[in-house]
RNA sequence: CGGGUUAUAGCGCAGUUUGGUAGCGCAUCCGUCUGGGGGACGGAAGGUCGCAGGUUCAAAUCCUGCUAACCCGACCA
């Protein structure tokens, strides 16, 4: 993509309305725009970063098992009234009348719709284990919504479902989702921590916080600092197997947010403990028959027996990601991608618009990058040097390729890393082979 | 939902105390120069001063009401 083809709007100053990093940044760059409070439209930077990680989440619970759909956004209030959350969720629904009068709301989660969809359809158990999901957008009406699209009031979410015969095999569909956490997040360059969360009502174990470390974050967290080695252990897994040990290994760690730290618990850990800010990217929960009882999703179990189906629920925080990966990737000048969330794998600069060797040699590389599929974002303006540089800097896409007339001369070229800032010389022919090593 | 703040050109701001020609920087457009870290000079365009009332010869400025947005708290993926 050429710059002087694209929609860029970048901006030189601080927005007023921004005060956290990533929020700057976001709005800076270019890659988002507010329209309400805690709403957002999403400009073109900003939309890829959000399709790559909505894709990266998805390849992940398809390689789980879990099967896509896509739920509305506008829901009835019926199936809300008999789950009795109508009354529960008070003012941060957002309910609506249509013409007929009938009561609407855009919905801020999916259990009752799943669940109508799953009784409607699903009477055996033979049907058993499903897990339903689909990527939307949701809307609570949060009371003060802030840090971005990090705490929007419209939101775009993952959201899982799944059921089953059995409180084991549920936690068998839970132990599934933990794990493709786990990896999803890796692979958008995150390190994330599983920290046991609130149950609410129901008790147990069985939820989990995905957090992700940032100095900007809203909670505090605690964790032992082996958990940060613990990342591999669910690289190579299979998701058919048991799972069970693995996640007993990962838990027999300490991790807790806040609400759920017991400094009692953490006199024999391990390693060192550490008290840093998290943002919470997912979140995990079995339910059992929370909703499968008052909506009367029932299925057949062998026996001929009729019983609510166990459930449960796992969110990823696709919109949110965005802000939280800026979080925890950045520098005083701007973004530093990860290559996988990254809207482009490189910055081709041409740092002399008017000079024909300069634009030859940029266009070769072009022409190079876009037959390999690599995505470059070629800066062919005739902005000046330091303008060029700096906005490289800031939209923080891993590479950038630098042609200037000092270059073509001796065919010495620079590519800058930007997660390093290191600068490393190469004739044009290395730089091919860069790409090629680097990029692809 | 309590407490605080803000609203003036596309963006960031001054001007409001003490009423009297609508300003600055950046961005934009035209021209010349420049060319390795937001470059220089010259010219141009751009405004219902958040909205509605009121006071006054005269309101961005004073008064009343409203709206929107932000920050701190309590609450959430």
């Amino acid at each position: 993509m050429k710059l002087t083809d694209y929609f860029l709007p970048l901006k030189k100053d601080k927005p007023k309305e921004a005060e956290i990093t990533s929020h700057i940044l976001m709005l800076r760059s270019g890659m988002c725009q507010q329209s309400s409070s805690g709403i957002y439209s999403w400009l073109p930077l900003g939309k890829k970063v959000l399709d790559k990680i909505e894709k990266i989440t998805k390849d992940e619970m398809n390689a789980s098992g879990a099967i896509e759909i896509l739920m509305p956004t506008i829901q009835p209030a019926e199936l809300w009234i008999e789950s009795s959350r109508y009354q529960d969720y008070g003012k941060e629904m957002l309910r609506i009348k249509d013409r007929n009068k009938k009561e609407l709301l855009y919905g801020p989660t999916n259990e009752e719709l799943i669940t109508d969809i799953f009784r409607n359809n699903v009477q055996s158990y033979k049907n058993l284990p499903l897990n339903l999901y689909h990527v939307q957008w949701k809307f609570r009406d949060e009371v003060r919504p802030r840090f971005g699209v990090m705490r929007g009031r419209e939101f775009l979410m993952k959201d899982a479902y799944s059921f089953d015969i059995s409180e084991d095999n549920a936690k068998k569909s839970y132990n599934k989702m933990f794990v493709a956490y786990m990896k999803l997040f890796k692979k958008m360059g995150l390190s994330p921590i599983a920290m046991k969360a609130e149950t609410g009502p129901i008790g147990g174990d069985l939820s989990h916080e995905f957090i992700i470390i940032s100095k900007t974050g809203e909670s505090d967290v605690f964790f032992d600092e082996s958990l940060l080695d613990m990342q591999k252990l669910f690289d190579e897994i299979d998701y058919n197997g048991d799972l069970q040990e693995y996640i007993n290994k990962y838990t027999s760690f300490y991790a807790a947010t806040d609400e759920m730290h017991n400094p009692k618990e953490t006199q024999n850990i391990s390693g060192n403990l550490i008290k840093t800010k998290g943002i919470e990217v997912g979140h995990i929960f079995h339910f059992g028959q929370k909703y499968s009882k008052p909506m009367n999703a029932t299925i057949t179990n062998e026996k001929g027996q009729n019983l609510p189906v166990f459930m449960g629920s796992y969110g990823v925080g696709v919109s949110r990601l965005v802000g939280g990966i800026i979080e925890a990737n950045h520098d005083e000048n701007g973004i530093i991608w990860p290559k996988e969330v990254s809207p482009f794998m490189c910055s081709l600069i041409n740092l002399n618009c008017d000079n024909e060797k300069c634009l030859e040699v940029s266009n070769q590389i072009y022409n190079y990058c876009n037959k390999k599929m690599i995505d470059v974002l070629f800066d062919d303006t005739k902005e000046s040097i330091g303008s060029k540089l700096t906005t490289a800097d800031l939209i923080g896409f891993p590479y950038q390729v630098i042609i200037g007339p000092k270059g073509v001369k001796n065919d010495n070229f620079e590519i800058k890393t930007r997660k390093t800032n290191k600068i490393i010389n190469l004739s044009l022919n290395e730089i091919f082979n860069f790409i090629n090593e680097n990029m692809v």
